[in-house]
DNA sequence: AAGTGGTCTAGACCACCGT
DNA sequence: CGGTGGTCTAGACCACTTC
C-alpha cells in the first residue's frame, strides 16, 4: 500500500465517506488534485479510476468528477469481497464452526480447483450469524498446498485476515456464480427456515494474484436478510 | 470505438475467443504487443486493463499475461449487461409485452430515479422466454424526458439497441441489487411455477454516462434456469 | 542476471460541456 | 471559448518471477 496512487485513492475515499464533498457532490478537478497531492496527471487518474471501479464516483468528460450515491444499506458488495468479516456494512458477525476435516480431491474437486487428483484439501463448514440471526451456511474447500494449516480459532475469526496478514498471500480475483433454489431440510433447520423455502446461493472460486485457486465455497444465504450489490461499469 | 486502445482490446478479445492463445494459455508480452500494434506501452496497458476488467485475462508481475478460464455456460454476466438481448450466451430470446403505459412519478419513483415528482415515466412489463421457457418477468420504468418515445416493436426487440443506436445515448453504469423471495401467485403463473417457489430478483438502476438515471427495473428470474455470474477484481 | 509487469513523470493534443 | 476529462507518447526506474 506504499504506492502513491493507492494512498491517494484511500485518502479521497475516506474524504468521500466522511462527506467532504457533499455540498457540491463533486470532487476537485484532476488539475487541482495534481497540485494537492503533488503528483503527475496519470497518477491522479489511476487513483480516480480505482474509486470509479469501487463505485464511489463517476467522471463526465468536459464536466467533472461526481459522487455516485448508492443506497447500499446492509447490502453485500460482490465486487469487494474479503469474506463476510470484511463487510463494513455488517456488524456483530458470529461464526460457528460446524465441521473441519481434510479430504482428498476427487475428480470434480480437482477440476474445480485446478489441482491434481488426490491433493489434500481442508473442508470447512460454518454457520454465520449477523445480529444474532442465522445468515449463511458456508461450505468451503481450501487447497492445503497453499494454506498449510487451519484451526477452529482461525476459522471462527477470519480466514481472509489469516491468509493475507499471516501467510502474506495476495488475493487477486474471484468468480461468483449466483442462483436461487429450495432449501433442504438440514439447511432450513440451521437457518431457522422451512424446507422448500427460497435460498440465495453463491458459488465462489477465489484466486491469488498469481492465478492459483486457493478456495472454492458454496454460500447459502438466508433469503429474508441477504441482499447483494453488484456494480457494473460499461467499458 | 475509434480510439486505439479499444480497437486493440477488441482484436485481442476476439483472438482469445477464437482460441488463438490456447496452446500456451498466455498472451504475448506487453513489449511484443507494443510492436505488433505499433503503439506506446500505456496504450497497450489500457487495452489489457479493459480485458482484465472483463474477466478474460489476468496479469502476474514478473511472469506474464494469462488466460482466465471461466465456466460460464449459460450464465448471465452481471458486469456486462446490455439487457438480456446482449447476452451472447443466450440464444432464441422471445419477448412478449404485457403492459405499456405512461405514469407520473410518485414520491418513491422520483426518489429512486432522482427525478422531479410528476415526471412522465414509461412503465413496461415484459415476459421473456429463452429457448421457449419462461425466463424472466421484467417491470421497468423509463424517464420520458430522456426516452421520449417507446412502442411495442421497440420493446419486443431491444430497448438497449434503440437507446444506443437510434437515440445515440451512452449507457454508463448500473447498480444491481440481488435477492431471493417467494413467488406471488400471478408471477408463478407467468413463469409456469408454483406460488411460494423461489425467485431470483434483480433490482436495476441504470445510468447514462452523464449520470442521469434513465431506467429502473425489477427483473424476476425463473430460479430453475437462471444463473448469474459476477467477476471480482481486488484492486 | 534476464525477463516481464507495476509505478510514475512530463508533455501534447483531442473531445465534450457549459457559459 | 474556457474548463475539464479522454487519449496517447516516450522514457525512467522499481518489483517480482524465473532460470
Amino acid at each position: 500500500m506504499e504506492v502513491k496512487y493507492k494512498q491517494i485513492a484511500e485518502i479521497i475515499e475516506s474524504n468521500i465517506l466522511v462527506g467532504k464533498y457533499n455540498d457540491t457532490k463533486k470532487l476537485p478537478t484532476e488539475e487541482e488534485l495534481m497540485k494537492e497531492f503533488d503528483v503527475s496527471r496519470n497518477t491522479i487518474r489511476k487513483a480516480i479510476g480505482t474509486l470509479v471501479d469501487r463505485g464511489h464516483i463517476y467522471q463526465v468528460q468536459g464536466s467533472g468528477i461526481f459522487i455516485r450515491e448508492i443506497s447500499k444499506e446492509g447490502c453485500i458488495n460482490l465486487g469487494r469481497i474479503k469474506g463476510l468479516t470484511g463487510e463494513t456494512t455488517l456488524n456483530n458477525i458470529v461464526t460457528k464452526m460446524l465441521e473441519l476435516k481434510i479430504v482428498k480431491a476427487d475428480e470434480e474437486l480437482a477440476k474445480k480447483m485446478k489441482c491434481d487428483l488426490g491433493t489434500n484439501l481442508y473442508f470447512v463448514k460454518r454457520l454465520r450469524y449477523v445480529d444474532n440471526v442465522a445468515f449463511t451456511i458456508e461450505c468451503s474447500y481450501y487447497n492445503k498446498d497453499i494454506i498449510p494449516y487451519l484451526n477452529q480459532e482461525i476459522i471462527e475469526k477470519s480466514i481472509y485476515d489469516y491468509i493475507t496478514n499471516d501467510l502474506k498471500f495476495n488475493i487477486g480475483f474471484a468468480d461468483k456464480m449466483i442462483y436461487s433454489d429450495k432449501l433442504e431440510a438440514d439447511e432450513a433447520e440451521l437457518l431457522c427456515l422451512n424446507e422448500g423455502d427460497p435460498s440465495l446461493i453463491i458459488e465462489d472460486t477465489v484466486f491469488l494474484t498469481n492465478g492459483y485457486i486457493f478456495d472454492i465455497s458454496k454460500v447459502t444465504y438466508n433469503y429474508k436478510n441477504a441482499k447483494l450489490l453488484s456494480l457494473a461499469n460499461f467499458k
